[in-house]
Order: C-alpha cells, then structure tokens, then sequence
DNA sequence: CTGTATCCGCTATGATACTG
DNA sequence: CAGTATCATAGCGGATACAG
C-alpha cells in the first residue's frame, strides 16, 4: 500500500479545499496567466482569454477579488475604464498556474498521439 | 499596454486549450495527486479524493486514461481488484498540480482573510 | 467601455439501484 | 470490489438586452 499523501485539500471539509477548487479551474487560470504580464483592462482580458463571456470574466475576476488574488482599479472617465491588477498573493499563484499552462503546450503532441490510439481500441 | 503571453492555450480553438481544461480541474488535480505516492485501488482512490462519487472517479479516471496519464491495471480476481498508476507523462504533471495543491493549503489563512474583508465591505 | 440583469440550455455532479 | 445505468438537480456558462 502506498504511503498516502498527508494533504488537506483532499478533505472535503477542509477550508483549503475550497481554494483549491477556485484555483484549478480553467478560467482562473488562463485569467492569472493573462495578468501575469501587468495590469490589464477588462476588454484586453476578455481578448486575451478567447472564448470567455463577459459574464464569465466578471464572476471570475469577483472571485479572484474575494480571494485577495486580484486588485480592482476604477477611474472615472467617460467611457469608463477598469483595470484588473495581480496581488502580491496573486503573483505567487502565477508559477503554479504558468506551469499547468506550459504543460498542456509542452505536451500537446503525446496527449493528441495518447487519445488517438485510446479511440482506436475501443 | 503590457505584454501579452503568446500563449497558445489562450486561443479557444487551439488543441492545447483541450488538455489545459482537463487538467485545470479539481478533480483530476486531486486524483492525480493521489496517485503520485504510486499505484492505488479504485477504492483507496475514493477514500483519499474525498467527496468524490464513484461516477465521477470512473470517469475522471478514463479522462486521465485516454489522455495518456493513467496506466489502469486489472485483475482477474474475485472481488475483482483494479489498479490505477501514473504513466511517465502523467508523472510529469504531478510537479504542477501538486504545487497548485501546496498553495492552496499554505495560503489558506490569507485567502480566508481577504473573504472575510471583501464580504464584511459589500 | 464596463458592466448588470435575465433567460435558459447543457453539463457536471450526486444519489440510488443494479450487474459481473 | 469495481464499476454501470438511471434519474434528478444545481450551477456553469452562453446569448441577449439593457444601464451608468
């Protein structure tokens, strides 16, 4: 029997787990990576990130907000302008996230090759 | 205007955009962190990845297989007995989820900070 | 421009019962 | 034990319209 990994996150009451199924989705993540260049305005992030809905973006930068992974900047002009900034917090979450985003590329070819021989067999 | 990540995963259409919404996910986070300390039973799974539903297991799990990260092993045993173990390229991403993981649960405490701040604000 | 407000379908997930 | 089958439901997420 292999040694269990003592990790809290795999409890389903433990707060961190909450966290963690905040952060390992796919929105956040190509959100943080987005950001991960600077401080960005809503529109550039909706561009950036291809496919998400305005609804999407807004929700997912409220969460990111609430977890103090992401900082708001209003100014008041005419049209109005929003920008969206990492935290300190956030940028520590960018390594992680940069990792899985670079993974998925890295090994885009062994994953195609894996799913095109397990749709073969069955 | 910072600049922006040529990242492939941020284009909707692009194969790699696949892999990353698979593997930015709770579930296969937790399974594949699960597995990393070696091959395991479909019923240890399931008590380590807590909450999880025997569904969900069966088919995060054939995800995982079909993408090349899941090796399954079965025996022809009464009770039957299967057995789940990470492939090299699976093995590659343990690094990245489990530092996703790591995160979750070092930062916890400021995470549950900034909510408690944001909810008392609105 | 940056949202919010609906409406709504689809998918993800859970519960339960059943099979080999 | 390791699933599969079925059903029920919540919430994600898309489309559209509208507001400040």
């Amino acid at each position: 029997m292999p040694q269990l990994p003592a990790f809290d996150v795999m409890t389903a009451t433990c707060p961190s787990r909450t966290s963690l199924v905040r952060i390992a989705n796919k929105w956040t993540a190509m959100v943080v990576i987005a950001l991960s260049s600077g401080r960005m305005r809503f529109r550039d992030l909706r561009a950036t990130v291809d496919g998400i809905s305005a609804k999407v973006l807004t929700e997912t930068l409220r969460d990111l907000e609430r977890d103090g992974l992401v900082t708001r900047h209003m100014y008041a002009e005419v049209p109005p302008r929003v920008e969206y900034e990492l935290t300190a917090l956030g940028r520590t979450l960018h390594a992680p996230l940069h990792a899985l985003g670079s993974w998925a590329e890295d090994h885009i070819t062994e994953v195609l090759a894996a799913r095109e021989s397990y749709d073969a067999r069955q």
